[in-house]
RNA sequence: AGAAUUAUAGCUUAAUGGUAAAGCAGUCCACUCAUAAUGGAUGGAUCAAAGUUCAAUUCUUUGUAGUUCUACCA
């Protein structure tokens, strides 16, 4: 699927769907969000460089007894005050450049009508019926809590531990799903499609759960008296329908549900590693009991954790997105993110890691067009000369050989970033990136141009600046405003996959042999 | 407390039971096309203990530490 490699000019176009998880809004955004709709963001645009019909969604999560109950505190309406908030988390992404297709919202309103819909189906093939849920309620903070989340004081009073308020064993009237049917077919959708929850570790921890535990139905509503900050129940407006289908429906919605689009053929989502359980288990069965076809992939990705640490306020070591931005800049921390992305494990952020990256931005990639650049070249005759140059042989045969294998590296560059970049593996793919741009400045130490005739001094330069603009081509989806600023100085205008071969452009280069107007300073 | 998973050089990663690889940082050398940049050379590590094995980073057991979950907070 992702893996085949197809002629660069021939591609099919097959669509391609890559969502983020809605987030809730009643917190701040945080490293983990950004990274998120990162990810999200260069695969989609590498979908797109790389000629592929491609939909990218994130968004919020909107209703609950949270919001609820914070905009009360506030004195505003539920609506209005995440109307707000949504603005927060776009603005998050249009500070980072992320470059999404949709947003969703949970109020939206045609995920209202996609959310009843789906409830209808459900309801109407049998797989809901009316039922007591029995749990942990704190009539002060007006929540049912987890077992997890409280304690027994030594008077024998059970209380939150978040909040300390007193919480009772307490039934009330729910609708349930029947997730217990389910557990069979989730293991066996697990054992037929290794591949469908990556990496492997995750796959294997979830299929052990589910051998190992029961399987529970679930409570999918809550009661209006307690919850008004939700979809109401088809035909009972006693009832609102609960987060795991109000939620986990906004992938269909934003595939046009019920008509699906063709993205819903072809859908990867991505998630934390803390919500497995509800787009591995809870959002399968909802589909498998509606009869609509499953997302292709999960990709779970880990936690960034501070110098090795999880981030918290007490410790206070959390890291705030938007002020590393501030100091770094929105591509250096893109690229940053993007080059220590490990799927299989926690990523570890340090602002001096931070700081070491972007250094190596300005001093080996942003040089290496500098160099090429100086006014002792000629890149606008370089590149008029091109046929005369592209035949000329070195005498040297070690130097000659470096030349041949720069060449091929520029144009196998395109091959070897696409098989990291559909596995997510961008660290991988930044790899080769960095590999090319080594290879330029290491040719161009050996070649001693300063030091050669016209016509080698114009080839080696002519090396350099081809490197520098292939690999800003295929480096765009990581960092679109650095790379622009590089094609800019080189004055590219083809800018497509088309010419991301060397050779393939002969029209830029007109006067950008003059000092200054680096494409990144420290 | 239980389960899963992780632990390699100052930092970040790699290695299918067979001589632990790389980048950055450090040290030394060279160079000036370029932004105190660039290139080369170089020293450096498997969390701890025990076991299995001709041979263990890798397999097993135990311990320590990090992360997540423990199933309707999300």
């Amino acid at each position: 699927m992702f893996k085949r490699t197809i002629p660069l000019l021939q591609r099919v176009s097959k669509p391609f769907y890559i969502t983020t998880p809605i987030f809730y809004p009643n917190a701040a955004p945080h490293l983990g969000h950004l990274y998120s709709m990162l990810l999200c963001d260069v695969r989609n645009r590498w979908a797109k460089l790389s000629g592929n019909d491609s939909f990218f969604t994130t968004g919020t999560d909107e209703h609950g007894l949270k919001i609820q109950l914070a905009a009360e505190a506030k004195n505003v309406p539920p609506k209005q005050f995440v109307d707000s908030l949504a603005l927060v988390f776009k603005d998050l992404a249009a500070t980072c450049s992320i470059d999404y297709d949709r947003f969703i919202r949970t109020t939206d309103e045609d995920h209202v009508k996609a959310v009843e819909q789906v409830w209808n189906t459900l309801q109407e093939k049998g797989w809901i019926y009316e039922g007591e849920h029995e749990g942990w309620y704190a009539i002060s903070d007006e929540t049912f809590y987890p077992r997890t989340q409280i304690k027994q004081e030594e008077d024998g009073k059970w209380v939150s531990i978040e909040s300390g308020s007193e919480v009772k064993l307490t039934k009330e009237k729910n609708y349930f799903f029947k997730l217990s049917e389910f557990r069979e077919k989730l293991i066996q959708l697990l054992e037929s499609n290794p591949q469908w929850i990556i990496p492997g570790q995750k796959y294997n921890e979830l299929l052990n759960e589910l051998k190992s535990q029961p399987l529970a139905d679930l409570s999918v509503s809550r009661p209006s008296a307690r919850l008004k900050w939700g979809i109401q129940v088809p035909g009972d407006d006693s009832q609102r329908i609960y987060v795991w289908i109000d939620a986990l429906v906004n992938y269909l919605t934003s595939c046009k549900y019920p008509e699906l689009n063709q993205y819903w053929s072809n859908a990867t989502h991505l998630i934390g590693k803390d919500i497995i359980r509800f787009h591995c288990v809870y959002w399968p069965a909802l589909l498998m009991a509606a009869e609509i076809p499953l997302p292709k992939q999960v990709v779970v990705h880990g936690h960034w954790l501070c110098e090795g640490s999880k981030m918290s306020k007490s410790k206070g070591n959390v890291v705030d997105p938007l002020q590393i931005i501030n100091d770094y800049g929105v591509d250096p921390v893109r690229f940053f993110l993007c080059e220590n992305s490990v799927l299989n494990g926690d990523n570890n952020f340090s602002v001096e890691s931070l700081q070491r990256s972007r250094d190596q931005l300005v001093d080996k990639y942003s040089n290496l067009v500098m160099r090429c650049c100086g006014k002792k070249f000629n890149v606008e005759r370089a590149l008029k000369e091109y046929d005369t140059l592209n035949e000329h042989q070195f005498e040297d045969p070690i130097l000659q050989q470096q030349l041949t294998n720069l060449k091929q590296s520029i144009n196998s560059l395109y091959d070897k970033m696409n098989t990291d970049m559909v596995q997510l593996n961008t660290a991988a793919a930044i790899q080769e990136f960095w590999s090319v741009i080594s290879d330029a400045n290491q040719f161009i130490q050996d070649s001693e141009p300063w030091k050669r005739e016209q016509l080698e001094k114009d080839l080696i330069i002519l090396m350099g600046v081809e490197t520098a603009r292939v690999a800003s081509i295929l480096i765009q989806p990581v960092m679109p405003e650095l790379s622009l600023k590089v094609l800019d100085r080189l004055n590219v205008v083809n800018r497509d996959l088309s010419h991301a071969k060397f050779g393939a452009d002969k029209s830029y280069g007109k006067g950008i042999n003059r000092a200054g107007d680096y494409p990144m300073t420290k």
